[in-house]
DNA sequence: GTGAAAGCGCTAACAC
DNA sequence: GTGTTAGCGCTTTCAC
């Protein structure tokens, strides 16, 4: 019932081989022929046999160039995508690992002029966002390779599409959290990056938007920049807390949660102040198992992986893209009793 | 690198065709050559290529079958199974579904009996818990074709794995939710089915355990079991509202989700009350939209069947059992800001 | 510019 | 009981 490309050259009166060409946009065919099976592969709608494609196509892989930020976020990411490797490899897929500094912009841009060169089948990347980094990005796109962004977005690229979690709904998420679970009344500081690179600027917002709309009782009365560096977090924290005795709750955007929390178990606020936090890296889990945070909401980081390489080699393979060029995963809420289920 | 079952042959001195019945225990060979065979496929743990195998069985499918009952999770899992179909159908699979009602035990066993006659390469069943039914099981099992139970299991039975939520874990979540916004402290009331084929049961004790071990100022003053029936399900909850005034929290284990909340709307009660529920069929989603219910804990059901295609698949095809028996989906946590986002 | 042929790894029907 | 053969759908090399 489905075509084969064998039945193709049939009816168009060529070669197999000569279908392959086409199929491949390779030259060492007439245009008149071109045209020809052209039209009937259109018409019938063909899509090339994956198996059969993958048989061929085992000795002599595709490469596809993985290119991820040294953050913390970076070991489940990595894990995601070797489970999808370990379902695809079969198929003729080889992956290639770099690992870039976060704040080092030229190191990126220096990879990825690196990447142009090579012969890629694909490219997943968590780019910087930078005008430099999307014009390289792009100039892969035109060259013909597909490129996915996952965790972080450069959406004015060319990018067939980013995979990762929508920060904005997320600090929403955690806005009804904390309007729950303080019964919409009481004051609430928000400790903060920044630095635009990790979404903590969307989720700030969107917890603001829905205590504003939502729980008007609720009163947002410190907002604390950490820069992400460590001690400044401690010390302004702790600050804050001596400043004032009226604080029921914290939100926290950013990293350094556990500096966060030893400002606060320092002055035995512990059980009179809620925590909600972001990510389940390990000193986050043990501290909602330890009961200091109240919270803490997932990015789904290992599905983030598994989906890039899921998505680009359906691009690659199958020749089809995903419905939205919005891949977002679950926002997961973690507390004590399924933090350990993961 | 990988060894080739042609390798195999030439290292043996036999035909691969001879190799090949031995891995499949077909007869036509001696015992003497299939030792031999047999040492060599052992020594090089050789594992046949998927890619081939599935080119050759493109035109002479396995046959795995898919029993499940008719309740209101079946539509998200069988989308799961058919998502995961749509990455496996090319490797020569194909599916035949059975719906049998929930309550006719013997409808399932005829069909169950009906199956054993077939030649199956793998069973996907969610089972009434009967004996009947496990000896059905059994032997299917013994004949040789691997089992799984999804969403309900029969763990006293010879199937492979059980994939589903942990019902006990599920009732301790939706405990400490509960004590969460009440903020330790109040009156709740529990509705329950008493049937015990939906996990109702583990979901009331997880919920009944966290309550009293962490929040000690939370008691459980009402039990009502509604059997599944709706009309019961509104006269009890409103004859029970009616009776106290006291109720702060209702836990809902079972089905008949709006019914319970038809009650307490008729009361105007449905901001003093904080509502827990389970699942996430149409009316619930919008009942959580509306802001009658605060939580409803999701099962995952889709996850659940695209699992249970995929790990059954990985039995079949590559030989690979899951690490446990226990295959848990995740307990996804939904209030407001996230359930349109599933 | 086009076609022929071999091969990827495995299966199955059939001949010996 | 064992080996031969053909074939699954696609790619690639090479000869014409």
């Amino acid at each position: 019932m489905k075509a084969t490309s064998k039945q193709i050259a049939e009816m168009a009166g060529v070669h197999r081989s000569t279908v392959d060409k086409v199929l491949h946009g390779r030259e060492g065919v007439s245009d008149e022929v071109r045209a020809r099976v052209q039209k009937i592969i259109d018409e019938l709608d063909y899509q090339p046999n994956p198996i059969g494609k993958a048989l061929a196509r085992q000795n002599n892989p595709l490469i596809i160039a993985v290119l991820l930020l040294d953050v913390d976020a970076i070991d489940e990411i990595k894990s995601g995508i070797s489970d999808a490797y370990e379902e695809l490899k079969n198929f003729g897929l080889k992956l290639e690992y770099y690992v870039n500094n976060l704040d080092n912009r030229t190191e990126q841009l220096y990879s990825l002029r690196l990447l142009a060169k090579k012969k890629l089948a694909g490219l997943i990347i968590s780019p910087i966002r930078d005008p430099e980094i999307v014009k390289a990005i792009n100039s892969i796109v035109d060259a013909g390779t597909p490129v996915v962004t996952i965790n972080t977005d450069v959406p004015d690229s060319k990018r067939m599409c980013f995979i990762g979690q929508d920060a904005f709904s997320a600090g929403r998420v955690a806005g009804q959290l904390m309007g729950e679970i303080l019964g919409n009344r009481g004051k609430v500081a928000i400790i903060t990056s920044s630095a635009e690179l990790l979404g903590t600027l969307e989720r700030q917002q969107g917890f603001e938007a829905v205590i504003s709309d939502q729980f008007s009782r609720i009163q947002i009365v410190e907002i604390i920049e950490t820069h992400e560096q460590a001690l400044p977090t401690f010390q302004k924290t702790l600050a804050m807390l001596n400043s004032r005795d009226d604080i029921d709750g914290i939100y926290i955007t950013c990293g350094n949660v556990s500096e966060v929390c030893r400002a606060v178990r320092l002055l035995n606020k512990e059980q009179a102040i809620k925590i909600i936090s972001f990510d389940t890296y390990p000193e986050i889990v043990e501290l909602v198992k330890s009961g200091i945070i109240n919270f803490t909401i997932g990015q789904n980081l290992h599905a983030q992986g598994y989906r890039s390489l899921k998505v680009l080699f359906d691009r690659v393979f199958n020749n089809k893209e995903p419905d939205s060029a919005f891949v977002l995963t679950k926002i997961d809420i973690f507390l004590r009793e399924n933090i350990s289920l993961n």
